[in-house]
DNA sequence: CTGGCTGCAAATCTTTTGCATCCTG
DNA sequence: CAGGATGCAAAAGATTTGCAGCCAG
């Protein structure tokens, strides 16, 4: 099978802009809203089957913060987060950061990647927050 | 305000063992599927209430591994998970294993908590599939 | 008793699918 | 020109909400 050809459309390089410049791992809606401004007609439905297409390329990676919808993220090599717990904000953590098992801890698994998330309070909200 | 009550009905409790016999950290859907067996009358509705308030208790921790639906944990001890992804089985870490950031990754957090999961293959998967 | 819970229906929200038309390569 | 993309509508799921009657404390 050969692989799909994929078509710069317009929209297509509007939405992948769009996600060029705000690494704050936007879901589908956040890229509809801001898209639309520039294409009237653009359909939701539009923005998803780009975001499916471009992660089935690898371009993007779907992560698995909000429980309450799908959100995308353009860096694609293994990195992680730090997620404030006050304003929501979510930075990369770009170093060569990553956790390692040992033997026992793997159960007999193969490990081939990780995810980790950091929780707590950006430098703003420390100030700010009296208690936690 | 007072923290509301907390009623052990007969659903609730069903609900509650059926958690505490799978760790495999089942969706609304699988408890509901589950549950129904014991009360013919449970809806879904009941169940998704359930989970919610025993989520707000602290009682389950809710889990974002599947961007399709809400998954949720009876262990609320930070720990993390080990995630086949052959045959989609999570399995806990149970060890005290747990990353630090440096000075310079932290960018000024204060880190409160972590979480990690590991991808990859259990062992059953790793004899199976020829190539990844 | 009383207010929280269940059963139930219906609404809401997110995401997917189908299809005719359009347009990139 | 061909096949993938868009615009659009509608379906499909997951989750939430509203409410009357019920029951645990």
């Amino acid at each position: 099978m050969k692989r799909q050809r994929f078509r710069r459309t317009p929209q297509r390089l509007a939405i992948m802009k769009f996600l060029d410049n705000h690494p704050s791992h936007p879901s589908a809606e956040d890229v509809y809203d801001a898209v639309k401004k520039q294409f009237a007609t653009l359909f939701l439905a539009t923005v998803y089957n780009t975001l499916e297409a471009l992660r089935e390329r690898g371009e993007i990676v779907e992560v698995g913060f909000d429980p309450a919808k799908k959100r995308f993220d353009t860096v694609t090599v293994s990195h992680h987060h730090l997620i404030c717990l006050g304003c929501k904000k979510i930075l990369d953590i770009p170093e060569k950061f990553n956790p390692v098992l040992t033997g026992d801890e793997k159960k007999g698994f193969r490990v081939i990647r990780s995810r980790v998330e950091f929780y707590g309070l950006c430098p703003q909200c420390q100030s700010q927050s009296p208690q936690t």
